[in-house]
DNA sequence: GTGGCCTGTCATGTG
DNA sequence: ATCACATGACAGGCC
């Protein structure tokens, strides 16, 4: 309906006669005097406009008092539980929330049997009742919804102390739990809907028994802990900044949803926070996921060094007993005399696997043969047994003064040292002490006959320079013979090596050539399916046309030729003939 | 304890 | 005849 607000004074009394018309015309359709009536339209704008101020003021005030019991979400800190508490209340703050908890003694006991919304309804009844008496002694005055509300952000401002028993309450400008929200939390949290949020301070406990109180950062745990734990929202938003009762409101008082709490949460704050209040014992709260990490390099490190250590270990677990057997073997050598310094450490060249001689000492070695025989088997297994082990390894380096310089061999045929040996899978630790025990045995043989030769050369080397090698010395008949038997050994070994690859290789290729040949059987045998069918075909087409040209044929009375005393015969010419079945043959021959 | 697998070694054949 | 290599057979170790 449009109203069309006219002053009084600017009504005349023909505008009252129109009025009169309009009513007379329109009181059929039952509308009632007033609505032409200027005044009483006027009184019910009025009265409209009073209750919509008023449904303001009532909708204003529902929204205080939530914001008001959201303020309340807070960590006692001083008991650890996850009820509300005032850190930086003073100490008159007790004293109002114990006049508070008197001011409302029915409240506790309700609450146990409330669901959450009722407890809420309480509690706003609760804020009303202590604004309504802010007036007595005892009374706690929260909120000023005048001056504490923001009429855009709804943001809670107490600008006016409360005065307790002549006490001024001190209520701090950012934001400040209201006191007697205490005891009302504590009945909340007892409530079962408000268990998770016990639960979670349970959980931070329990996860604090995984964490290492010393080596745990502490501003990793905030965000895992947040992450699992939804309810710690709250808290988020609870700890903007490091005083976490006033920015716990700051971040409340807004309630505008699209408020993200995590841009404004501070985590290293709420974290030291939640865990000065849960973990009075200053045990931290790792996140598991970060102490695991944590653990997880700690323990890629340490297996760095086990495998470090394993490889060492198994050096010494595997060559110290090759240096007791070396020992053994050395010390069954009855060297006659006793060898210089210089020829025990040349005497290591005996125990030198593929590449770990010396050439000096080598040199030294070869220019004395006949001293060779003597070698001090105290110096010889550690030195044996560690050019063993890097023999041994497919990453030692070569020792560039080799024998072959003297022996004029080329460097690229001794690199090669051992082809055998080489193929030996190393990642195997069965095939290595196989060819650690195979090595070192004919090492020790060698060894004992005081060979001035590495098995790997005695085995590894052509035959011109191993000729060459063995004419610069002077052998017995025993070192003969063990070289000769190491140096066929090595070879045969080598040789079953290369045999058995390529029996497998023969034996891949072959099962290769099965499959290829299977293939190609199938293929053939489809093929000649198709040729017969394709035959067969043109047998029919053949018969056919054979008895389609033999029944036109008729006699000189016009009677038709039997098939069983004619048949048609084509000679090589390509002329075709009835021929009685009798002379068949005959026609044939022709 | 047993069987399979791998490897070294020996005996023998071959070029 | 000698040598190097190939290969079957056997034995020992490991799983």
């Amino acid at each position: 309906m449009m109203e069309v607000e006219i002053p009084p004074s600017m009504q005349s009394q023909q505008d009252m006669d129109l009025i009169d018309i309009l009513w007379k015309q329109d009181i059929d359709l039952g509308v009632g005097r007033e609505v032409f009536d200027y005044n009483q339209r006027q009184k019910e704008y009025e009265l409209e406009k009073q209750k919509k101020l008023e449904k303001e003021r009532l909708e204003q005030l529902q929204k205080e008092q939530e914001k008001a019991l959201y303020a309340q979400l807070q960590l006692d800190e001083e008991t650890g539980e996850f009820i509300p508490i005032q850190q930086a209340v003073p100490i008159e703050t007790a004293v109002a929330t114990q006049a508070l908890s008197n001011s409302i003694p029915s409240k506790p006991s309700l609450v146990q049997d409330l669901s959450f919304d009722e407890c809420l309804k309480i509690l706003a009844d609760t804020f009303q009742l202590a604004a309504q008496n802010e007036d007595t002694p005892v009374a706690y005055h929260p909120l000023e919804p005048s001056a504490s509300i923001d009429k855009n952000q709804n943001f809670i401002q107490p600008k006016q102390c409360p005065v307790i028993a002549g006490t001024l309450l001190t209520i701090p400008s950012d934001g400040q739990k209201m006191p007697e929200v205490d005891q009302a939390w504590e009945e909340l949290l007892s409530i079962p809907e408000l268990q998770c949020l016990t639960n979670d301070i349970d959980n931070i406990m329990d996860l604090s028994m995984y964490s290492n109180p010393e080596s745990v950062a502490m501003t990793e745990a905030p965000d895992s802990y947040n992450l699992f734990n939804p309810v710690t929202t709250i808290e988020k938003s609870a700890d903007n900044s490091p005083v976490y009762p006033n920015d716990f409101e700051d971040t409340f008082a807004s309630n505008d949803p699209t408020i993200n709490a995590s841009e404004t949460f501070n985590t290293e704050s709420f974290c030291q926070d939640i865990f000065n209040l849960v973990e009075p014992k200053g045990i931290n709260i790792v996140p598991l996921a970060d102490n695991s990490g944590q653990l997880l390099t700690e323990l890629l490190n340490e297996n760095v060094d086990i495998t470090d250590l394993s490889l060492c270990k198994a050096f010494n677990t595997n060559k110290r007993p090759d240096f007791n057997d070396t020992d053994s073997g050395v010390s069954v050598n009855t060297s006659p005399c006793a060898t210089s310094p210089a020829q025990s450490v040349g005497s290591s060249i005996y125990g030198e696997g593929h590449y770990g001689y010396n050439d000096s000492e080598m040199e030294d070695t070869d220019n004395s043969t006949k001293n060779l025989q003597q070698k001090p088997p105290e110096n010889f297994p550690g030195i044996f047994t560690e050019d063993t082990y890097f023999s041994l390894s497919p990453f030692v380096p070569l020792d560039t003064n080799s024998f072959e310089s003297e022996v004029c061999n080329p460097p690229e045929k001794e690199l090669p040292a051992s082809p055998g040996h080489s193929k030996i899978p190393f990642t195997k630790d069965k095939s290595l002490s196989r060819l650690e025990a195979r090595f070192n045995r004919d090492e020790q043989r060698a060894k004992a006959l005081q060979i001035p030769f590495s098995v790997d050369k005695i085995v590894n080397l052509p035959v011109d320079n191993f000729n060459e090698l063995m004419s610069k010395h002077q052998f017995n008949e025993a070192q003969l013979a063990l070289i000769r038997d190491i140096r066929r050994r090595g070879k045969n070994k080598v040789a079953a090596q290369n045999c058995r690859k390529r029996k497998m290789e023969n034996i891949v290729e072959l099962e290769s050539d099965l499959d290829r040949l299977k293939y190609e059987k199938e293929q053939l045998l489809s093929e000649r399916g198709e040729y017969n069918s394709s035959l067969s075909l043109l047998k029919k087409q053949l018969g056919t046309l054979y008895m389609e040209v033999f029944n036109k044929l008729h006699d000189e009375n016009g009677k038709p030729y039997s098939p069983h005393e004619y048949s048609l015969q084509q000679t090589k010419d390509g002329n075709v003939f009835l021929v009685p079945k009798a002379k068949k043959v005959n026609i044939k021959k022709e």
